[in-house]
RNA sequence: GUGAGCGUAGCUCAGUUGGUUGGUAGCACCGGGUUGUGGCCUCGGAGGUCGUGGGUUCAAGUCCCAUCGCUCACCCCA
């Protein structure tokens, strides 16, 4: 029996890499333009990373954490999601003194031992985007507008849902109301929710039972709830999305499942994807980064999913497919090939894309190799040309074929074919 | 961790109430039709331990059990 990957770990074909290509691109772009720069942080980290930040009572540090112990019996752990690293780096390297705002990005594979579905993987990938050192609610709607416009911008359509999770000053009390609401109905709820009511009571909220829904209808907002400096920011930001146009939905319910979150909280939801509506979310953060180690900083970022992009976008067919080689050379017999083979180098070095065959096969199956490998010249050189000292250029759209005088000087003869073919 | 569905060629799938040696299958691959010209067409070729192991039967791709794998959903999340 052969080797198999990993359940949950995905080759990425070259059919589809074309597609995370246009992503990554349009993402990096949009991201240049808001001010930000790409941070590449390792994948392995410390165990205690994740423990600290995410939360050690949270699925993902309880149960889904790739960890293990090094040949030094150091607990490390694949990393889970990006913030952490991203932060732990900000702080190691005193990234603050750059400036007291640091915009930061980084885009690579995360892990988490999950039972795989659609739109979920072992291994996925995000883009992880974080900015450090500014606290106003423009910074928040900053943030969201940009990943509302990447979106936009790669033809995607989604809803942006918004919360406020309050902070340090507010949250406990809410969160003491909540349980207390929860606890004189409980044997009303599912026992999902039951669970929740304990591990995490924010959760209950966004329960997908009607039931449960049902009882909720007189659960305490926690926008209701919110200090005053909280609220003032939740409205700051609502106004500042209307100000550019974004178009969103509060949510009271929705809340986040990492437990760095305090204040904005946001997702951006498709309905086109099953059961993983969700491409990309995030939040404020503003004591996570003391919490850590590092400056008193408030924070606030959020990831997309690469996978569940490509799999939208996928679903379009207007999809343009990527550019085939400019040119694919035809030779006949020992001599043209050889000589083919040279003059191929010199069109590489002044940057043609450009192949030939190597198995010695018939011109009728190199010209279809030209086809297939979508050139859109082609090149031959047989035996009657090399006598006459010139070559047979054939444009592989319309058919026609002209005659190019072969030049001694290969350095030319290659410049002469490129000015031709561009 | 829980539940459901599905495993036949590289991919997509036929395969009848169990009945000879598994399909004129489609896409992809290789070769010919063109002694030097692609796409379209046409002819041919190659490609399978029917996921694996057991059982029932005169006979199993087909029925039963187990196991592995995949998928979807719950949970959770990007």
């Amino acid at each position: 029996m052969s080797i198999k990957a990993l359940k949950g770990f995905k080759d990425i074909l070259p059919d589809e890499v074309g597609l995370w290509q246009v992503i990554e691109r349009k993402a990096r772009d949009i991201f240049h333009r808001y001010g930000f720069e790409e941070i590449k942080v390792p994948i392995l980290e410390k165990t205690e990373l994740f423990v600290r930040t995410i939360g050690e009572s949270t699925d993902i540090v309880e149960k889904e954490m790739y960890t293990f112990k090094d040949r030094n019996g150091a607990s490390l752990a694949m990393r889970p999601e990006g913030t952490a690293s991203v932060i732990r780096a900000y702080i190691e390297n005193g990234l603050y003194v750059r400036g007291s705002v640091q915009r930061l990005y980084t885009i690579g594979p995360m892990f988490r031992h999950e039972r795989p579905q659609k739109g979920r993987l072992r291994q996925f990938h995000q883009m992880s985007v974080e900015v450090l050192g500014s606290d106003r609610a423009m910074t928040d709607t900053e943030v969201m507008a940009m990943a509302w416009q990447l979106l936009q911008e790669i033809g995607l359509e989604a809803s942006l849902e918004i919360n406020s999770l309050g902070c340090a000053a507010c949250r406990p009390s809410f969160k003491a109301k909540l349980q207390e609401f929860i606890k004189e109905r409980l044997e009303h709820l599912c026992e999902d929710c039951q669970r929740r009511s304990v591990t995490n009571p924010l959760r209950v909220l966004d329960c997908k039972s009607d039931h449960c829904q049902e009882q909720y209808t007189s659960a305490p907002s926690i926008i209701e709830h919110l200090c005053g400096v909280c609220s003032t920011h939740f409205d700051e930001v609502k106004g500042a999305l209307d100000l550019l146009g974004v178009p969103y939905t509060v949510n009271p319910s929705m809340v986040r499942g990492l437990d760095y979150y305090t204040r904005t909280a946001f997702e951006l939801i498709t309905t086109e994807l099953g059961a993983q509506g969700a491409i990309g979310a995030g939040g404020r953060y503003d004591g996570l980064v003391k919490q850590l180690g590092g400056p008193d900083v408030p924070g606030i970022g959020f990831a997309m999913g690469i996978e569940r992009l490509a799999m939208l976008l996928s679903q379009k067919d207007e999809l343009e497919s990527p550019p085939g080689l400019d040119l694919f050379l035809v030779t006949l017999g020992e001599a043209a090939y050889k000589k083919g083979f040279h003059l191929m180098q010199m069109l590489r070095s002044i940057g043609v894309r450009v192949m030939m065959d190597h198995e010695g096969r018939s011109m009728k199956n190199q010209m279809k190799q030209a086809n297939k490998q979508k050139a859109r010249f082609a090149l031959i050189l047989g035996e009657n040309e090399l006598e006459n000292r010139e070559v047979a250029l054939k444009d592989m759209l319309s058919g026609e074929q002209e005659f190019v005088e072969l030049a001694t000087d290969f350095q030319n003869w290659a410049a002469a074919i490129k000015t031709k073919i561009k």
